[in-house]
DNA sequence: CTGAAAGCGCTTACAG
DNA sequence: CTGAAAGCGCTTACAG
């Protein structure tokens, strides 16, 4: 029988059992209508015909959905993975399967990704926009049916959102440097036209003038956010003298590249340069030297925005909010300096 | 139009622009049988009341699936989340919606995770079996209208199997430290009853049974494959003298805790021990000392995959494959050292 | 080139 | 407690 190459259906189960399709319906969504002795018959042959229920049927005729699309950069960035199982992980709990899209950082991509999404009907839609976003454009895409969440980076519109406290975070790896005796700091890596780098930089900026330290424009160094190019800019801290002694960082990966650069150029953050990054991506406790950074739990930022999304699932009417979990620093190694001119 | 709170159907635009709905769905596909001006007028219609195709309607009617699921471990390791990187490319570029699901290396939870993304009725599977599978279980759940590729890990079962040539890359790994002078040589990480640290195992004794160096039981230290718990287990290399100068690690995951774990005792791989990893994974590159390792590129493996299983969609009958790419050592400075009986 | 009818696998009132 | 009928949004022969 399951030689067959066809679908077991519903009615094949109903034919079998001689009962109707609505009767095996009921038994599938564990009716409590249903004679004890009919289930249990149903029961056998469903299991007998290895018969699978096809949510899709289903979900058309109840006009549902149990889908979730899942929009990000690239799955390589330690943070969006995690961020990615957290997401996964809270909407497999709730019986919602995860649809994957990425981006590439490439705006166009997002339309021509969310467009193909959409057409799998999600329930509802999470989002960590690609650099230089247009919220029409995306409205124009989704329509008003399809509620989602924004992650990480504004993106304008009637969204709901779930940012990271990135001022505050800044603010946090700053004051500690500051509190170490710091006084020429750097902010290394990031682009400026991020909302999220804008916001870190803020911090930053903040802490220093509550220190009333004036930044200097050779403290703030651009760079794409990787590994790689952070190594490659390392130089540009050192151009001119006094240089900085200690550098913020844009986030995690910014900040191992920043530890590599510095090795091959005969520095040891911890040691001679002071170094803080933003994330607490795994690999930040265990580098050589751990990393003191910020840690925003990018898993557990998943969970939540699944968990809002849900919830606006639940409740289309209540009003798009905007939540801000509050940042912690996690202080290590990497930032455990005291500048030269004030030790001894 | 578009603030009611309804989808808009074929049947709206039918209504709309007073043709039937056949007409329009050959539009919706792009069928050279409407004349020119009816399809203007259609697609102008579509537009104006933001009409999205609902494919999985569509899908149902015409009993296919353009959904491949993808199961793995777990996001946080990142030669998954490269390989899931790619799968979604590839699944991307062929029009294909990738399903996700973790299993958090829990037979159990795969057991779960696949029953329900079953039921979204996906073409295919891809799945990294979590530790412990049962092959019987598992196409017990599938039955046998659902193709599956098995990845990384030896499943048994008829499926098509993805591996990595694992014998292969721990020889080519355990050469180069022989032909660096190294005698003494440990394989650490891993854990046995995994088929591909055996099969990394095999490929390490085989070169050194080449060499004619009897392997030491000492040399072989079993451990969770994470940095974490490598770093834990370094001291354990150097419970006997002579000790190791040189280890073939499972993974990058493990050399990278290893590395982490020699550095708190004062040692320094590529200085004064040999480290060699497995994976390639993209901090290995940047490490401090870049990591030696073994290039399976897992985003390659990940596109790979996904166009083994489509290949199969197309073509149920041709015979399950297995599909060796080879390995390919990367030298970098993690092991460029010489054993100090050697040197001098 | 376009339309009427049937059907994919399921659920939902409504009867009985 | 169970069944007959209609319908979710689409496609597919079959006519014309």
């Amino acid at each position: 029988m399951p030689a067959s190459r066809g679908r077991v259906t519903l009615t094949d189960i109903a034919r079998a059992c001689d009962l109707s399709r609505a009767t095996i319906s009921l038994v599938l969504r564990g009716s409590p209508l249903v004679n004890a002795e009919t289930r249990a018959r149903v029961e056998a042959e469903l299991k007998r015909q290895g018969y699978v229920y096809h949510r899709g049927a289903a979900n058309l005729r109840r006009k549902v959905s149990s889908a979730v699309a899942l929009v990000i950069n690239d799955l390589s960035n330690p943070f969006f993975a995690e961020f990615a199982a957290g997401v996964d992980e809270a909407l497999a709990d709730a019986g919602y399967v995860t649809l994957l899209g990425s981006t590439g950082e490439s705006a166009e991509r997002q339309q021509a990704v969310l467009s193909s999404l959409l057409e799998h009907d999600p329930a509802g839609i999470i989002l960590s926009p690609a650099e230089g976003s247009d919220a029409a454009r995306v409205r124009n895409l989704l329509g008003t049916r399809t509620p989602m969440l924004v992650f990480n980076r504004e993106l304008g519109g009637e969204w709901d959102y779930l940012a990271l406290d990135n001022v505050r975070g800044a603010r946090l790896a700053t004051e500690h440097l500051i509190a170490q005796g710091h006084r020429r700091i750097a902010f290394f890596g990031g682009h400026q036209d991020s909302s999220s780098c804008r916001q870190r930089r803020e911090g930053y900026r903040a802490a220093l003038h509550d220190a009333s330290i004036a930044p200097q424009p050779q403290w703030l160094v651009e760079c794409a956010p990787t590994r790689l190019e952070a190594a490659r800019q390392t130089g540009a801290l050192f151009v001119r003298d006094p240089a900085p002694t200690a550098a913020v960082c844009y986030n995690d990966a910014v900040a191992l590249g920043l530890m590599a650069g510095l090795a091959t150029r005969g520095r040891r953050a911890g040691q001679d340069f002071a170094v803080t990054g933003f994330d607490d991506i795994p690999e930040a406790a265990v580098s050589a030297p751990p990393l003191t950074t910020v840690a925003v739990e990018p898993r557990a930022r998943g969970r939540q925005a699944a968990e809002l999304i849900l919830q606006r699932l639940r409740d289309p009417q209540s009003p798009a909010m905007l939540t801000i979990p509050p940042a912690r620093l996690l202080v290590r190694a990497s930032s455990q300096v005291v500048p030269d001119g004030a030790s001894a």
